[in-house]
DNA sequence: CGACGCTATGTCATATTGGACATACGCGCC
DNA sequence: GGCGCGTATGTCCAATATGACATAGCGTCG
């Protein structure tokens, strides 16, 4: 997916910064990061909790330490997908997962 | 993402149906199709009670009806951050959206 | 000071996803 | 039957995410 609107609204001829940033576009964008960061907390605290270095959590996932430490950061380059695969493969259930995302709540 | 571990999978030399396809590698699998296909649901839940046709959702996505309508599949082509952003867009709440993953629970 | 173990950051080539388009399906209506 | 409207499905090419790798930062131990 596109992780960045604001690529897409370069390459829709928007100057990022604009007003369109304020105007509805960015307040989604900005829930979806809140949420993004929420989830990512979530993984380093399992990860952690599980006594898991990076390597290891990524070695699980076939996936790699540099990912993992991306997606610990929420960096725009990894997916929700990835988290949460993540976060099934460290053992959070469901209820877990939506424990995680109701701490987004404040936006 | 690689929306299919069976594609790494076969990647990888297994042959898809194997006995890897149950211990553990496709629990996780599951569990992820089931917490999509609550969102998928959610999606159109949240489309439809607001009278919206996917075509006109899909252009407030800046996205096409097809996607829209695999979204709402939950086709394997679709990532959860599409699922995420729409929900968002539709007006669903960090709060509306932990709901529908509880919903996933069953698994 | 090294060396080590763990995490952070940047960069590639390659795999996956995205939007657009065409087209098919289903359904109510005339 | 033939339309119109909404949804489903399949296929392209462009855009983005992924794993791997290299390398840098950081704390701790000796």
């Amino acid at each position: 997916m596109k992780s960045d609107k604001k690529a897409r609204l370069e390459r829709a001829g928007w100057r990022v910064g604009d007003a369109a940033d304020f105007l509805g576009l960015s307040a989604e964008e900005r829930r979806f990061v809140d949420l993004k960061l929420a989830l990512a907390t979530g993984v380093r605290q399992l990860r952690e909790r599980q006594g898991l270095t990076q390597a290891a959590l990524a070695k699980q996932l076939r996936s790699s330490q540099s990912r993992v430490a991306k997606m610990e950061a929420a960096d725009a380059s990894v997916s929700l997908d990835l988290m949460m695969r993540s976060l099934l493969s460290i053992g959070a259930t469901p209820r877990d997962i939506a424990k995680l995302i109701r701490k987004a709540e404040a936006a």
